[in-house]
DNA sequence: AAAACGGGGGA
DNA sequence: TCCCCAGTTTT
């Protein structure tokens, strides 16, 4: 037996399905012209149908069409969008509209490429106004969309990716039958609202479930695979001390691999360690001072380091003996030193004198 | 708390 | 070309 042909089979049973389930009263559907779904449209983009319901009432009757958008004032253009969110969305629409009656006669292009060029329309919404208001035989790849096909063909990727998105754009214009387009267009739209819906999708009663991979696999609802998480980074904390002596700071040589591999960095301490026993411990030194530099944030690739920088003056640099490993350095030869980003950042804070507290 | 959403705009 | 953003809902 040959595997169902499903090019062949896929829109005819989306369709059958519509006629049977899909909705067809709602408030754009009536009359179907560029501008009425235009509009619905955008205002679907971010809100559920049953909140855009009346919102798109007052709209139109508001602005019934394209020029009495155009001539309308941007303020009582985003009154009535108050409520929906997006606010660029609405401002886009108004320029829109004044462009097609500036620059296109006040009709709509005919061209998927041509409706592109308004501002808030991109390739999606361009084949959904043209699809539904004129026939175009040209796909659409919503959210719901991309749900649908990532789920049919258990696409194992990320729709984020912009190569899996151009996949599922060519899966898309593949599937998008030659007749009955606008019909195509809002079923495949219905399908994943009602039907193929992020959690609980209501697989028993879908005109696909027969040849749908992802409901093959038993876990439909593990397509669209979620956003690769980048493993929340782990924060650690450290201080850090500039100390002083004489003019000068100490320095401490890092190992030659690792963080900061060879470079010139501060004596770090426990993030809970007490400044003057640890100091005067590590290094057998009276300490004179210490004072708060402000805290910053280091990022690595794998983790944050909360660093809190200490300014600690000692009498003498007696018992702090120059070795391999540490050496005392004045602020300006440290300079030219390798230094890691944020010491040298320290450095230059103690050099400006920027220290927070007693 | 985090991801989803469709397109714009900046790196 | 890729990445981040807006502003709200959903998970």
């Amino acid at each position: 037996m040959e595997a169902v042909q499903t090019v062949e089979n896929f829109a005819p049973r989306v369709l059958a399905w519509f006629d049977v389930h899909g909705r067809k009263d709602l408030p754009w559907q009536k009359d179907k012209t560029p501008y009425r779904v235009w509009i619905s449209e955008i205002m679907l983009q971010q809100t559920q149908v049953t909140t855009v319901i009346p919102y798109y009432e007052k709209f139109m009757s508001s602005f019934p069409d394209v020029y009495a958008l155009a001539s309308a004032k941007q303020d009582d253009v985003l009154a009535h969008w108050s409520g929906l969110g997006y606010y660029a969305r609405a401002r886009n629409m108004h320029k829109a509209a004044t462009m097609l009656v500036d620059e296109f006669d006040g009709e709509f292009p005919k061209t998927v490429e041509g409706v592109c060029e308004l501002p808030g329309i991109g390739r999606s919404t361009a084949s959904a106004i043209l699809s539904i208001s004129r026939g175009v035989q040209s796909a659409i790849l919503d959210g719901n969309v991309k749900r649908v096909l990532a789920r049919f063909h258990a696409i194992p990727n990320w729709p984020g990716e912009k190569k899996t998105e151009n996949r599922m754009w060519g899966v898309a214009e593949s599937y998008m039958p030659e007749i009955r387009c606008g019909e195509y267009t809002q079923a495949m739209m219905d399908l994943g609202a009602t039907l193929c819906t992020r959690s609980k999708p209501k697989c028993h009663v879908c005109p696909l479930s027969e040849d749908c991979a992802g409901l093959a696999s038993g876990e439909p609802t593990t397509f669209p695979i979620s956003k690769p998480k980048k493993a929340a980074k782990p924060i650690k904390t450290a201080q850090f001390v500039v100390l002083q002596s004489d003019g000068k700071v100490l320095l401490e040589k890092r190992p030659a691999s690792g963080i900061w591999g060879g470079l010139w960095s501060l004596p770090e301490f426990a993030h809970d360690a007490s400044i003057v026993l640890e100091a005067e411990q590590r290094f057998q030194c009276g300490i004179q001072s210490v004072m708060a530099l402000s805290s910053f944030r280091h990022t690595f690739s794998h983790y944050h380091l909360d660093i809190i920088p200490s300014l600690v003056t000692v009498k003498e640099a007696v018992g702090v003996h120059e070795t391999e490993k540490y050496q005392w350095f004045s602020v300006d030869d440290a300079f030219t030193l390798g230094l890691p980003a944020p010491v040298r950042s320290i450095l230059e804070s103690v050099e400006k004198g920027d220290t927070l507290l007693l």
